[in-house]
DNA sequence: GTAATCTATGTCAGTCGCTGAAAGATCTCA
DNA sequence: TGAGATCTTTCAGCGACTGACATAGATTAC
């Protein structure tokens, strides 16, 4: 790798970092490109060379899973149920959370909190998502040998398997969370949609609000 | 209501339909503001009193339906289980649907086509649909008596029926389908996903496509 | 080491979405 | 009809984003 594309490399993470501050200190809105781009020293113009947009500085997370979720189902084996594939690409997302470099942990967990009180932005991640879907759907339709371009149950396992990602992403409220605790809480929702997936689902522990944990079974 | 109420609801379909047609000759992007105002006789700055943006044309079909579950949910048994009552909410969307004026009906079946082509703007309806959701979640969590800012099963239950009205929304393929058959679409991907709600689901009827290019295995 | 070349960056001008403020037009109602 | 509310337009301006062109720097060929 080049000495060239190491400053490029380092260019970006400058940017992503000035730009992560500066949203956590005066607001997303308020923060304009200008000044992100004076911050690390470079023009407007050639911000937009690293990002396409404003926005996308917060969805590089989402296109990162994205990636990771895509070669998982591409390497489960063909016989296996789509939704446990789906769950085996959202596990390998996590486990790539916690093999993470601590700064990369630092920036997740700014955008975290980025996002949390800017519901609009979580609005994009999703939005992006919806192409994700239909990329993911078409994946996953291959793998059940139905036409990848009309079959609402790849849809809806992979709707369903983002949804709880998102859901579990979004929900901690304790302020400073440490990574771990996120990716904790993120399992759990994995591992609760998982449970839900038969009749009744949605009643079971609204019966024991107090304990979470109960018995799988009624 | 007066003739200023309805001159003003006038105006505002004018610029609906006028929109609609504009996006679907020249496409979303390439139409402006400005056309759409010059289309029909009003400035600019007029629109924007009208639509809070250029975006917001393509959300109207959303928030209507938003308020429809909303109002469902408040007006069900408190006993039911929340899926339930989401489903109820969703069929009271489609309900409306076909009830609709045969003018709605045509705006309805533009906006898909509209959306068809612009996956960015399903992604924006969506986007919308983060926000909605978590006031949704909160209306389930008070029905269920959790705390409607940690309850990961409300928003699952809201996440996940959104998304197969969704998924029901965008799969019909079929270019010119007329209301009824997109209604039926969306009310049998509801079923679907009722149906998918327990262990196994989603490997089912996977045992039966046409072409089964792999055998189910034990 | 110098020249030729490629690529990242900066500058500039311009489009488009969107907003506030102030002035003009229109409707409503006493 | 006149007073007051409300709707619309005009205008000036911000911020995101883009294309075109020029420049500075790194890379490669000689």
């Amino acid at each position: 790798m080049g000495l060239r594309e190491r400053k490029k490399e380092k260019t970006r993470l400058a940017i992503l970092d000035a730009a992560l501050d500066l949203f956590l200190e005066q607001g997303y809105d308020s923060t304009t490109v200008e000044q992100i781009a004076g911050s690390v020293d470079i023009s407007p113009r050639t911000f937009f060379r690293y990002f396409s947009s404003k926005d996308s500085l917060v969805m590089w997370f989402h296109d990162h899973g994205e990636e990771i979720i895509t070669e998982t189902l591409r390497s489960r084996p063909p016989g296996e149920p789509p939704f446990t594939s789906m769950v085996h690409g959202m596990r390998a997302v996590l486990g790539d959370m916690q093999d993470s470099t601590p700064q990369d942990a630092e920036r997740f967990l700014k955008l975290r909190r980025v996002l949390d009180d800017q519901p609009r932005l979580v609005g994009l991640s999703v939005a992006r998502g919806a192409e994700t879907e239909r990329r993911l759907a078409a994946e996953v339709a291959a793998r059940r040998g139905a036409d990848p371009a009309d079959d609402r149950v790849s849809h809806l396992v992979v709707a369903i398997a983002m949804a709880a990602v998102r859901v579990g992403f979004e929900c901690p409220r304790k302020d400073q969370p440490d990574l771990r605790e996120v990716v904790e809480q993120m399992q759990e929702t994995i591992t609760l949609v998982e449970g839900m997936m038969r009749p009744g689902w949605d009643v079971q522990d609204a019966r024991e609000p107090a304990d979470p944990r109960e018995a799988p079974d009624a």
